[in-house]
DNA sequence: CGAATTTCAGTGGAACTGAAATTT
DNA sequence: CAAATTTCAGTTACACTGAAATTC
């Protein structure tokens, strides 16, 4: 067999294995949110309304890390397919007022477990205990990030 | 103060967390390179050829996971400042035989301090060996990827 | 007035696809 | 002939910038 090994630079890189492995992690999630019709913003956007409730635009993307320009576009997608229900906040007339709807709800169990079977996919090669090893690093990482 | 939590969907799923993070890398990586005129795949090129001496685009691109066609734009970047050399592999002519200059050298060696600094920073929050164990981690899921 | 929200048009790096030309 | 290499043209998901219109 014709065994390529990368230069041992980036294999020793934090940086490029966090990398290579977010790559690998977007592309499992990316097929399988694919396959059904979906993709990773839908996944962000209708898992905040679930948690916290209808919410304006501006303060979805905020949560979820989507740009609001983006945020028009991910909307657009959800509301064709009535997945969510946009309507002008009355109370403050700038802003979308996005709701979730009964179809949403019902889509959003399904994309859970399209991605509970990408996470079991990519963590194939950790026991249960490095998994949750991995994920307190990774939250640390995160919580540090200017 | 204004907290804005992520949905804790999101927080305890190992691929969003996995590309928050490498997020936050590359955008610290990417700045610090930018800094010094160069780009990710220029460190990931010049590592390689200094780990394994001169070889063909493609058996380059297979070490590094850079696709053969943005192969030739990145030594058209390295070429255009003496930093690599391309020339037609006389035993194979269908091949460009890339060589790394002593300009290139001296370019890695910067780099190296470049990358250094920014890992520091990604994983100021974790003790050494929590560090290790991060490395230790993700190779472990990287290499099991398909 | 300044500030926030939504929207649109456009940019840019990164990873990819498809096809052509050359050589083995 | 099939296969590998280099190259170019184009695509896609994603993250962003800048600016306009509306509203607070």
């Amino acid at each position: 067999m014709e065994t390529r090994t990368a230069p041992a630079r980036l294999k020793s890189t934090p940086s490029w294995l966090l990398n290579q492995a977010g790559g690998y992690a977007a592309r499992l999630v990316g097929e399988g949110l694919g396959a059904v019709g979906a993709r990773r913003y839908h996944y962000s956007l209708l898992a905040a309304l679930a948690e916290f409730g209808p919410d304006s635009q501006a303060a979805l993307g905020r949560r979820c890390g989507i740009d609001p320009s983006d945020m028009v576009a991910t909307v657009n997608d959800l509301e064709e397919r009535d997945l969510v229900r946009r309507t002008t906040d009355p109370s403050d007339r700038r802003r979308n007022a996005i709701t979730i709807t009964a179809a949403g709800k019902r889509h959003l169990r399904k994309l859970d477990d399209v991605l509970a079977g990408a996470q079991d996919r990519l963590l194939d090669a950790l026991s249960a205990t490095e998994r949750g090893e991995l994920v307190r690093l990774l939250t640390k990482v995160i919580e540090s990030a200017g």
